[in-house]
DNA sequence: CTCTTTATGGACTGAACAGTCCATAATTGG
DNA sequence: CCAATTATGGACTGTTCAGTCCATAAAGAG
């Protein structure tokens, strides 16, 4: 998985998973069936890891719920590679509606976890600025990845006010 | 470069940009020189057009400057190609210097635009909320490109003034 | 211990790729 | 109109790729 989320998709060659994972071709193949099949299943268990974090962020956080959750997405593995999911988005997603379609479904559970953690009580209501949340959180990603220093994009995030519905 | 537009880099071929333009092989190699050679050009060309077009946005809009220039960055093409120079960033940038300098150079320029509309007197003081409002617009692109509607895309940035007010 | 089943290494295939090269065609200058 | 220069088509090279295959090694059943 972290091979794919180095280098994407195209650039990672059958022969770095392999190595990456210690076996050979055949044995590759044999248990994965493709790279592709591979592909997917990186990504399945990314997205799901990912939101299991981010629900714990949220919870543990409690007042500072919104800020916390910015934080965590902003700076995913800690190292300037960005979400394997968004890097994804990014170079499949208009080519491949099975990644289009997990790209979008992993941006609406993060958009929920937002929701609730704006209003508990009525998230639907607060759909939109959940999601303006998570623009700016996943467009920091990009400046990351730029080269924009974690001091900065943490300055970035503090313009954000996390105001509850009035 | 609409060919680097859609599909990356990795994923065109020279001999797709040999279609795309309608000429042979050895022609393009003797215009061209390279695929790495036309692409950093296509890359400055883009950079230079689209820094431009947004500062006509920022100058005709006048008081709304901020919700055009946003729009603008959200949907660039018409279509959910996203931005060049972004798509770029996340599929080269931490792998090619010299395409991350140039990103940052391009983003750095969205963000100086963005400070001279919210404080023409004192950009510098406001960098940091420029910067902000550049993450929310370049973080839209990639919910366009899972294929959230551009109707959802504009309801996304009206949030902008709650999530970033003055 | 032996026979059967499963896992593995590594050679192999065919296709796609970036980049080169040369014979020929078009263009230009005298 | 012809000679010199430049542009072009398309064949070619060497490399890398995803995926297959088989002979052998390991593991397990009787």
């Amino acid at each position: 998985m972290n091979v794919f989320w180095k280098n994407g998709f195209e650039a990672t060659s059958v022969y770095d998973l392999t190595q990456a994972m210690g076996l050979s071709r055949s044995s590759f193949y044999a248990t994965f069936e493709s790279k592709q099949a591979l592909f997917r299943r990186a990504l399945q268990y990314y997205s799901k890891n990912g939101l299991r974090g981010l629900r714990e962020v949220a919870e543990q956080a409690g007042e500072g719920a919104l800020e916390a959750m910015m934080m965590a997405l902003s700076d995913p593995g800690g190292s300037p590679k960005g979400c394997l999911l968004i890097n994804c988005i990014t170079e499949l997603a208009p080519h491949d509606e099975k990644v289009a379609e997990m790209g979008r479904h992993h941006l609406d559970c993060i958009e929920d976890i937002f929701a609730r953690a704006i209003d508990p009580a009525d998230p639907e209501s607060v759909r939109d600025r959940a999601r303006a949340y998570t623009s700016l959180a996943i467009g920091t990603l990009t400046l990351r990845k730029s080269g924009v220093s974690p001091e900065t994009i943490r300055r970035t995030l503090e313009q954000a006010r996390f105001v509850l519905p009035e």
